[in-house]
DNA sequence: TAACAAACGTTATATTATAACACTATGATA
DNA sequence: TATCATAGTGTTATAATATAACGTTTGTTA
């Protein structure tokens, strides 16, 4: 909650539509959609963006080049992002299960690697393209 | 091995040049590569990846736009990517582990979304750069 | 209020990827 | 062996994604 005031007021703008948006929004859709606000340049909205991936606001869809709120409350969940993605209509959940946050955070590979962070997802068919 | 009878000229000659790679290529370093044998369009080598992917030869690692060989002679594997990357030097390896690929294939989310790949991407400090 | 860090605005450009079209090889199969 | 489908090729143009570099403004804190 503190957090959210020390957002800048692009920060703000761009957090809002994609809080707002039901879908993974792309960065020139999100500066087609505030250039009425008076964000005009690209880089604008990259910079509003790799800020709100810091502090866990929002994620990427690497697969997607795409970006969607956080919806496990931020902080350090989003070192840690799972992805349900459906590859008929394009919907994509986050996923949110202890128990595989808690295997992959525990994971350690045979080099002795440390891993900081990690981004997996997954691909598939939703509920509803399955059935038609 | 049979296989590799049918890729295509094209095909033949990306592939080579990936595996050869010592790190992840991009594709247009790739297409810088191939220029003397040939291949002047990025489209030429987007088809060319599209399709060794599809085959399970070479990976996409999404978070760096840059491609690499299968390590795990590829088939099925391909739909069940892991990688593991330095922040700092960029080192790319791909990641076999039984336990953990039979892990992510049986997880199932509380949708019943059916998922037919997953591509999981850790990301921290590799042994040689957490030393210096 | 000086000094610094973070954010801003802007122009230009780099990087990654695909559309569209016409042509060529290959290998079934009738 | 004609012909049909499929996959691959080559080419031009362009779309989509992302960053460099510069100078200015704002906000914090000593």
């Amino acid at each position: 909650m503190a957090q959210t005031q020390t957002l800048s007021k692009n920060q703000k703008i761009i957090l809002d539509i994609i809080e707002k948006a039901k879908e993974p929004l792309k960065a020139y859709s999100i500066l087609f959609n505030v250039q009425k606000k008076g964000i005009k340049a690209p880089l604008q909205v990259y910079r509003a963006l790799a800020k709100l991936i810091k502090l866990g606001k929002i994620h990427k869809v690497e697969s997607r080049n795409a970006f969607v709120a956080c919806q496990n409350s931020n902080c350090e969940i989003s070192k840690a992002t799972a992805f349900s993605i459906c590859e008929t209509c394009e919907k994509v959940t986050e996923i949110s299960d202890q128990k595989l946050s808690k295997y992959l955070k525990n994971f350690h590979d045979k080099t002795g690697m440390i891993y900081k962070k990690y981004n997996l997802e997954f691909y598939g068919l939703c509920t509803t393209c399955k059935r038609s």
